[in-house]
RNA sequence: GGCAGGGUGGCCAAGUGGUAAGGCAGAGGUCUGCAAAAUCUCCACCGCGGGUUCGAUUCCCGCCCCUGCCUCCA
């Protein structure tokens, strides 16, 4: 079987073909950095994470490209309002991303281009399509896209024109030749990050910056490109009119749009209030959890966040972590094996991640039981550890997992041993009086034939 | 109003024209000194009403309900 995406712009799911046979480019709009990202924002990250991962399994040689948008209304406002340097602020910010991305798991793209250091594509880009005929200088000093320039406009987002603006809530603009021209470039005010170019003092709008990043990091007609559901209109049907108006390309081939994740039935955005930071999250679950969760949903569909979501996670990677950590008390030297043909075709479907998570789970259980009956199990093992490293979930030492590795534990570990002397002895009473001891600490032991364990619980 | 995507067991969530993966939770059994872990067994008439079909949860029509986009948003 091979790889099968669905392409929001035909609606439908397709044969991936590459334009160059075993190249891939893609291109994932990323976040725009004046504030922490939260769980919306883990959930395309670990999304395309898993795209790319599965591209680079299957032989491809993927450029990825992610941008950080470091120019922007909310940066400034953000800057002002904490009397910081907007460069210090958007520097801190994409720290603070790059730390909970390496939480997640997930893998750094071929490129994270940033907006300002693509001034002088922009301008040409921008340039380009005034030459055409495609934007224009409005009278308030900016330069806006004339969409009625575009014939394709809307194709993405399966919207008319018209209909746009008949139920529109589209500010009327009187510097707009149509209500739904947007902006390319802005005028500088006074106080604002502002850079040179024919148009005077300025700086540009948020979709130009993609099309032009994209294209040329990509070139004019690349494969992937993706990003929340929310950036379909207006972000990427501009995108596409932007591009193709003033490369003539294809831009992009295919559009992969991740679902929403949602608190209460509701989406979960910085506009609603109703967020939650990666961090806040990691402050109570390992960040395994919150991609463990994410994964366990198919990417277009929605998500909604609750703790109890994150605790039946939770518990989900413990029972793996459990195999994890009876394998790693059997077994020397595990070797690198092709994937189970479940999973592969799971992940081709469209990136069937829950599809794949139940051929996890069905590994684990094989050789829970294998190990129980004493059988060999040496190719599920391989398998086991195979599917995991690329899914990027159980990567923790099963140990420092289950109890933590920065506390001290030697008080357990003496407790342990008193309590094996007394099991020696068949005093059960005191045996089970230090294990409800520890119970009562949070500390829940197991016994088994190689001697006693312990996990927090 | 326009457009898009949904409604599957207590919860989450795959999937298929021929009677429904997996996870969490629950019940019982095995194992264990007892537990824990593991394992086994059990737990769904797939929103409602029609239609097509030998047969539909899966296709078509109608209805109800939910969410999203149509403004910045991942």
């Amino acid at each position: 079987m091979s790889l099968q995406l669905h392409n929001s712009l035909t609606g439908k799911k397709e044969v991936f073909k590459p334009i160059e046979a075993g190249k891939v480019g893609m291109y994932i709009c990323g976040v725009t950095v004046y504030d922490y990202s939260h769980v919306g924002h883990a959930r395309v990250m670990v999304v395309f994470d898993i795209v790319y991962r599965w591209l680079k399994q299957l032989g491809y040689d993927v450029n990825y490209v992610r941008n950080f948008t470091d120019v922007d209304d909310k940066i400034i406002a953000r800057a002002a309002e904490s009397n910081i340097d907007i460069q210090a602020l958007t520097d801190e910010m994409i720290d603070a991303f790059h730390q909970d991305m390496d939480g997640l798991e997930c893998l750094r793209p071929s490129l994270e281009p940033r907006a300002t250091t693509h001034m002088d594509e922009m301008i040409a880009m921008i340039e380009a399509l005034i030459a055409r005929d495609c934007a224009y200088v409005s009278s308030s000093g900016d330069v806006l896209y004339a969409v009625r320039s575009f014939e394709g406009y809307g194709q993405l987002s399966g919207k008319d024109i018209d209909d746009l603006e008949s139920g529109s809530r589209v500010d009327v603009d009187e510097s707009k030749r149509d209500p739904l021209d947007f902006v390319l470039w802005k005028k500088a005010k006074k106080g604002e990050p502002s850079w040179d170019s024919p148009w005077g003092q300025g700086r540009p709008g948020w979709h130009i910056e993609c099309s032009a990043m994209s294209c040329k990091h990509l070139g004019n007609t690349f494969d992937i490109h993706g990003g929340g559901m929310d950036l379909k209109f207006p972000h990427h049907e501009n995108e596409i009119a932007q591009a193709r108006a003033a490369n003539d390309g294809q831009f992009a081939r295919y559009w992969l749009h991740n679902g929403f994740v949602n608190i209460n039935a509701e989406k979960m955005s910085k506009s609603l209030g109703n967020f939650f930071t990666i961090r806040e999250v990691t402050e109570n679950f390992h960040p395994e959890v919150l991609r463990m969760f994410i994964l366990g949903t198919h990417y277009r569909s929605p998500l909604d966040f609750s703790d109890a979501a994150l605790d039946a996670a939770k518990a989900g990677l413990d029972r793996l972590y459990e195999t994890k950590r009876r394998i790693g008390e059997t077994t020397t030297g595990i070797e690198q094996v092709s994937l189970p043909q479940g999973f592969c075709d799971a992940l081709n479907d469209d990136f069937n991640t829950p599809e794949a998570l139940a051929e996890v789970f069905e590994c684990s259980r094989r050789i829970n039981k294998a190990l129980d009956a004493e059988e060999d199990v040496s190719t599920d093992i391989q398998y086991f550890a195979a599917m995991l490293a690329l899914l990027g979930i159980v990567q923790q030492d099963a140990a420092s997992w289950f109890q933590g590795n920065d506390e001290d534990t030697d008080a357990i570990e003496k407790l342990l041993a008193e309590r094996m002397q007394a099991k020696k002895n068949r005093d059960f009473a005191r045996a089970d009086a230090i294990r409800d001891t520890l119970k009562a600490q949070g500390i829940v032991l197991e016994d088994t034939a190689s001697g006693t364990t312990w996990k927090r619980g």
